[in-house]
DNA sequence: GATAAAAATGTAATCGATTACATTTTTATC
DNA sequence: GATAAAAATGTAATCGATTACATTTTTATC
C-alpha cells in the first residue's frame, strides 16, 4: 500500500499523488478528487519513514523525562503534546527513571529517530553528557525544569520560591523547619530548593537548617515518620515535591500527628491532584502544562527559524504559593492561630 | 553523517559498515574495530527511518491511551515501556483525552509511522472505528483495560470486582450505596462497573441502585458534595476510579462528613498514590503495570510469530480488594464498628 | 485558430539504510 | 604452493516518499 498503488489506480504519476497531499493547489480539482477518492478507498497514508528520509525532517519532537509516575511530568508532557499538536508536530516521549545512563540512551534513540528537536528534563545540566552530544549533533533542544546559564531553559525560580516560603513559615511562627528532599545528586531542582531553603532560613535568622534526604522511588514514609517521632521534631516540613508532601502527611498520621495542627506540610510542584486532597495540599505551584507548552512553542519557533535555541531564550515562569489546608501556625503559637481562624470564618 | 561517511573514513564498503552493526560475526575483528572506532568518532547512529523503510519493520510499538493525567494509565504505560524495552522495542504513546475522533487520528498517525504493532485503550471496543481500521490494515494489536469477545484484551473482570465489592459493603451493613461513575458513554469499563454494581445490589437484596454520572475532566467535587447533603444520603460510595474516590473524599469533607465514620468511599484502579493518602484509599486494585507488561509481551510474541493476535489470546488478570482506611461499617451499625476497631488496636 | 504564457502533469534522482548476489581474500589440505 | 572451500568484502537494487526539471496540456489574447 504505497503511493505507487494509488498512482496506478488513479491513473496519474506518483508526483501528482504526492502533490495532492502536499501541494493540493497545484493539482486540478478533478484530478485531486480522483486521487483522494482512491487514496481513501485504499486507506493510503504517506509513509512517514520515507517522507522523513527524503525531506530530512520528521515533524517529531523528542521528549526526555525522568518518569510519568510523578504527575508533574505527566502534566508537563500534556502541555508539550497540546502545543506540539497545534504546531503540526508529533511527540516521542522517553522516560529515564532518573538513571543517567538512560539519558544517553534516550538521546541516542531520539537522534537516530530523526526527531527535529528535543525537550529534556535532565538530571543536572551542569554535568550532563547528553547536552554536549546534542550540541555536536546540532540538534536543537530546550530544557524544562532545569536551570543553567549555558542552556535554553524553561523553569521557575525554585530557589527564590523556597526562600519566600521559609519567610512565610517563619512569619507564621515556625522555627523548626525541616526540608524533605529527594536525592540531591539526581536533580538540580532539589539542589536549588535546598539552596533556597538555606538562604531563607538564614534570612529569617534561623540557624539550624535540617535536611532529610530520602529515596524517591520507594515510598519514604517510614523515614519521615521516624523523624517526626524525635524529641525536637520539626513543626513544619518543606517537601521538595508534592509526592513527598503527600507521603509526609501520611507519615504524620502514622506518627500520631495531625496536619496542620501538629505539623505543617508544604509541597512543591502544584500537581492538580493536590487540590482534591484533604487537607488540601499547601504547595508552591509551577505552571506545569505551561512549562511544557512554552518549551514546545519555543522549540518549534526555533525550528521554523532554522537556528538552534540560545541560552538567552530561557524563560522563568511565575511560581505561586497555593495556600491549602496542610499549613498553619505552629501549635506553640496557638493563640495567633485562633485569631486567624476566626478572621477566616 | 551517514553510513557513507563511515564507510569512506574506514575504507570499507557500506555493506561492511552495516554488517558491523547488524551481523558483527560476519566481519573480521580488525575491520570491525576500525569501523567501530570511526563510527564512534563521528557519532554515527544508523538512521531509523532508512532502516525502517528498507526492512519494513520499525521495532516500535504504538500506544493509544486516553490520558496520562490519570495515574492508572501512566502506571500501565510504565509497564508497557519496561516490557517493550527488554524485548528491544521502543514505544510511541499518544493520548486521546477520551475524544473518539482523536482515537482515529492517533491510529492513523501510528499506521503512517510504521509501528509494528499497537496497544490501545479505546473508549468502547464494540463501537470503535479504529479496530476495524487496524484489521483491514493487518496491524497487530491488543487492547488494555477494554473487554470484548472479538478482540484480544488484557483486563481485569471489572464487573465481578464491583459485584463482590457490593457484597462486601452489604456485609458491613451498608444499604444506601451510590455509584459515582465517569461518563458511561466514554468508557466500556464504566459500563461494566455499573453492571457489576447492579448485579451486586440485586444479589444483596438491595432494590434501589443509585448512580451519579459526573464529568471526569473537570473535578466533580461540587456535584458529589451536593449528593452528600441530601436527606437520604448514601452511607457508601463506590467510585468507578480512584481519582473520583479522592474527589469524593474531598466532597465528603466539604459536606462536613468524616470518612469513613459518616461515609465509606471505595475506589477502583489501585493507583500507587492511594496507599500514601490519609485515609488510605480503599480500592479495587488492578495490576496496572502488569497489564501493560502483559500487553507488550503478548504483542511482541505475536510479532515474532508473524501472526496477528486472536481474541482467544485475551487475558483476565486478577483484581483484589485493598482494604484501606476509607471504608468501614456505616454509622448506623456503630457497635459492630467499635468491636472491629478494638480488635484492630 | 495560431501563439505565447501559465498551469498541470510526468520522469527520474535522491534520502540512508539493508541484503541478495558477485567477487575477492583467506584458510585448509594435499 | 596448487586447489577447493570457506570467509570476508563489495556492488547494486530496493524500500516509499519528495521535488527539480522536463514535457504536455490548458488558457488567454489576438
Amino acid at each position: 500500500m504505497s503511493i505507487q498503488d494509488v498512482a496506478k489506480l488513479a491513473s496519474v504519476s506518483v508526483a501528482t499523488v504526492s502533490r495532492v497531499f502536499n501541494l493540493p493547489d497545484k493539482v486540478t480539482p478533478a484530478t485531486r478528487q480522483r486521487v483522494e477518492r482512491v487514496a481513501k478507498k485504499l486507506g493510503y497514508l504517506p509513509n512517514a519513514s520515507a517522507r522523513t528520509l527524503r525531506t530530512q525532517r520528521s515533524r517529531v519532537l523528542g521528549v526526555v523525562l525522568p518518569t510519568l509516575l510523578n504527575p508533574v511530568f505527566a502534566e508537563c508532557l500534556d502541555g508539550i503534546a497540546s502545543a506540539a499538536t497545534s504546531a503540526g508536530y508529533a511527540i516521542l516521549p522517553i522516560t529515564t527513571d532518573y538513571e543517567l545512563g538512560r539519558e544517553d540512551h534516550a538521546a541516542n534513540l531520539l537522534l537516530a529517530s530523526n526527531v527535529d528537536g528535543m525537550i529534556l528534563v535532565v538530571s543536572n545540566p551542569a554535568t550532563s553528557r547528553v547536552l554536549a552530544r546534542l550540541k555536536t549533533a546540532k540538534m536543537p533542544y530546550v530544557l524544562a525544569y532545569n536551570r543553567h546559564p549555558e542552556h535554553p531553559c524553561i523553569s521557575v525560580d525554585s530557589q527564590a520560591a523556597v526562600a519566600e516560603l521559609v519567610a512565610h513559615l517563619a512569619r507564621l511562627g515556625h522555627s523548626r523547619i525541616t526540608l524533605i528532599s529527594g536525592q540531591l545528586a539526581a536533580s538540580d531542582r532539589a539542589q536549588q530548593r535546598l539552596l533556597g531553603f538555606k538562604k531563607g532560613m538564614h534570612a529569617a535568622g534561623l540557624k539550624t537548617t535540617r535536611l532529610l534526604e530520602v529515596p524517591f522511588v520507594k515510598s519514604a514514609v517510614q523515614d519521615i515518620s521516624k523523624l517526626l517521632l524525635t524529641r525536637e521534631r520539626p513543626t513544619a516540613l518543606i517537601c521538595s515535591n508534592d509526592l513527598l508532601a503527600i507521603r509526609s502527611i501520611r507519615a504524620a498520621h502514622l506518627a500520631g500527628l495531625s496536619v496542620p495542627r501538629d505539623l505543617s506540610v508544604v509541597g512543591f510542584d502544584g500537581i492538580a491532584l493536590g487540590e482534591d486532597l484533604t487537607p488540601m495540599l499547601s504547595t508552591i505551584t509551577q505552571p506545569n502544562a505551561e512549562i511544557g507548552r512554552c518549551a514546545a512553542r519555543l522549540l518549534v519557533h526555533a525550528l521554523a527559524a532554522g537556528a538552534p535555541l540560545k541560552p538567552n531564550a530561557s524563560l522563568t515562569l511565575p511560581h505561586a504559593f497555593r495556600s491549602g489546608e496542610s499549613c498553619a501556625h505552629p501549635a506553640s503559637s496557638i493563640k495567633k492561630q485562633e485569631k486567624f481562624s476566626t478572621k477566616k470564618t
